[in-house]
This record gives structure tokens, sequence and C-alpha cells, in this order.
DNA sequence: TATAGATTTGAATGGCTGTTCTATTTTTGT
DNA sequence: ACAAAAATAGAACAGCCATTCAAATCTATA
């Protein structure tokens, strides 16, 4: 009775209908959703769309043209948990929020997590504030960056801090933003084998309460 | 040809369809549009949709049921402009570009600026942060505010700051968040002449572009 | 007031649309 | 291999839809 358990096919026209919206600003007719799809008999669509709302992706509107909902989906990005400098990060598997970025953010699987704690505060990323990740292996000296240690059976922890590879040392350094704390220095070896950068800050986001 | 020559009936019809779209993610029908506006006649419906169309608010698709497209308004907030503490605010009437910042944020006529220098740092607003600011003419103690001294003649210079109200002395104080630079202080009855808030900064929002 | 233009009505038309029904084929589980 | 379930085709129907047309009414203005 969930999305899991569409056909391919109603997969396909699932997400026929969400690029149609998209562009046309309007749910399609049954008719060009068959057209689209190869589907020959207008009935078999509306089969399918049956079968699509059983499983509570879409919702109709009797006898309406273009009679299609799209079940409403949250907007945003996921906020995964928290992270602060030394402390394991509290990833909780399924978001425990959505914060709404705008669209630009959306794509590339971004996600957000709440800062804890001073240890960026020299870069002004404050206790309390948003940091939207983009998730990448890879990153540049300089930027800050969600980099986990793996540890075998558990999730292991994470942290946030400036990224750094110094080659005359060959080693990499990872920098807090807090002059109260000092870098991890780490082994190439090391890094290579324990460590992971998950992604990379692309944007920071900061909710000014009532004073 | 534009959106100020549209006919009482016409704003009606456009706001129905602004609004029924918003509640049923589709357009109405000529028919549905009709009912709603005590409209007797389609063909009186699809006469106002032409006169929208021509003066260029909606645009149709000849034949498509509830083939009415809104035409794309940009989404997000506008970014008026840039502020510091001390320089003038350089306000353009119309907007520069658009900031995304989510939906939640869009209501109330918020708007964006970019700050300007490192007046606010110690409050971790940086150089080329956005502030999104919600116009108000109050505010309480400790907000960061847009005051704007009122200058005959001219559009005023505004100036991001700390407000605080000081009984003791009578007066108003606008603070700024580094110690390099001093506060302003105000009378009570200068500021209730020449000063007036503009607005309260509720969130900041930085991208981080690449090292 | 006279007249042109804008607005409104009512009716008609032909294509679209959602839905239903029956029958056939394919897939799946046993 | 067999039976049940799912998927597909085709046709048909009644109602909905956008559009058009001719005629009637209203409105501004010269």
């Amino acid at each position: 009775m969930s999305s899991d358990q569409a056909t391919d096919i109603q997969k396909r026209m699932y997400n026929f209908i969400v690029s149609y919206m998209k562009t046309e600003k309007m749910p399609p007719t049954n008719r060009e959703i068959g057209r689209e799809l190869q589907i020959a008999s207008t009935g078999h669509v509306d089969y399918h769309l049956t079968m699509l709302e059983k499983k509570g992706l879409i919702s109709r509107q009797p006898k309406k043209s273009r009679g299609i909902k799209l079940i409403e989906t949250v907007t945003g990005i996921p906020v995964m948990g928290s992270i602060a400098a030394g402390q394991p990060l509290e990833i909780s598997n399924d978001p425990e929020e959505m914060l709404d970025v705008g669209r630009e953010l959306e794509p590339d699987n971004t996600y957000a997590l709440i800062v804890k704690g001073r240890s960026m505060i020299e870069d002004h990323i404050c206790d309390g504030d948003y940091v939207v990740i983009k998730p990448q292996d890879t990153c540049n000296n300089g930027d800050i960056v969600v980099a986990v240690r793996l540890q075998e059976g558990m999730s292991g922890s994470a942290t946030l801090k400036r990224f750094f590879q110094e080659k005359d040392h060959d080693r990499v350094r990872l920098q807090p933003a807090n002059s109260e704390l000092e870098p991890i220095f780490i082994s190439k070896s090391e890094w290579d084998e324990e460590w992971k950068v998950q992604g990379k800050v692309v944007a920071i986001f900061r909710q000014c309460h009532a004073a």
C-alpha cells in the first residue's frame, strides 16, 4: 500500500505526471498519459491511476478533467541531525524536519545539519545555524567539510571542519575555526583507510529569533 | 497593454485563477470561472480570458481543457540593494535580483539586503551575507534593525544596527557589532522626528563560494 | 443625443475527457 | 503446469470543454 509497491509502469506514470506538472503547470489528461507511455487504451490508464491512488501517491477528483492531484510531499531539504566539532554526529536516518532554503539548493541531494557549539565560530558559523551540505567525496583545500571517521560496525562519527591537505607533512589537517580548539592531524595512510569526506558546506542559514 | 488596464472583472477573474490554482493545483475551466464570478455565458468568460491574455497576465493553450497558464512570476524575495554600518544604503527601487530563501519567509513583504563590510561581524554577520528583512515600524531592545534617517528631499540613509532604547538616558542607542566602531546615540526627540525603523532582521543567509 | 466600442447573453458545435464494460493476454504464485 | 491475479486492448457513452456566432445591452464620448 505504499510507493514501494508501485509497478514499473506506475512509477513511470507517476514520474510523467510530476514532470508534466512541472512544465505545464497542470495535470495531464488520461489520454496524454497514455500517449506518453504508449498505452493504447484509456481504460488502461485509468486502471493504473486507480492503483496509484490506492497506493497513496495521487488523489483524483472524479469526473473532472485533469483531475489528478499529487499527494503533498514536503518541500525543502532534510535536516539530518546536528553536528559539532568533536562529539559524534547525531544522525537520524529519517530527517527530523525539513528546511526550506529555496529551490536552488534542493538538487544534488543536499541536506542540512544543525551546528552545535562554537567550533566554527571564527568562520562565523554559530550555535544553532543550519549548514547546507552538498554530498561529495572530494574537496579542495580550505573547504568546510563534514569529515567522517569510519568505525567498524558503528555508524561512524563526523565532524565539521576546514580541510587542508599538507603535502610537505604528508598528512591531512582538520582545522576548527576556534582558537581554543586544536586541529586534528591525520597521516595520509590513516586518512585513506579510516576517513571519508561526506560533503561540503555550500550555504549557511540562520533564523533570528525574537530577542 | 499591461496589468494596470485590466478591468475590475478581469482582475477578479485573474485573482480567482490564482487562488484556484493554489488550492486545486490546476487551472479552472472556463465554466468554473463563470460560476464563481456569476457570469452566465461561457463565451463571456472566454472573452475576458482573451483580454487577460492580450494584457499579458496569462497565456492559453488553445483547445486544451483548463488551458490557462499564469505568466511566470519570479519567485523568492527581492534583493533591494546593499547596506553597511555608516554609508548610505544603496537602495534601488526595482530589485537587482531575487533571492530564493524558501516559502516560509516570503510573506510579509520581506526583502533582502546584501551586507557590506564588517560592522556586524561580532554578531557573525559577514561581508556579503544576505540579511532577510521583515518590514515593521516597531522593534524590541536588542533587535537587529534597518534604521533610516529621514532627510528632506533625499531618499534617506540607512544603517544596520542593534536597537536599544535607553530609558535612563532618554535616548536611543544604535549599536554596531564591531568593537572598532562606536555606537550612535540619538536623543528621544531627534529619534521621533528624524528616524524610523524600517524593518528587522529575521534571517541570515550565506552562500559559500568555492575556495 | 447619436454612435462606436465594450460588455453580456444564449445557443450551438465538435472535439475531449473520465469512466465503464467486456474480452484477451501476460505475469505471478503454487 | 495450473489457476489466480494483474495488465492491456478496444469500443462505447454521457457529460464536459473551449470556442464561435449572432444578437442584445451597456458606456463613454464627441
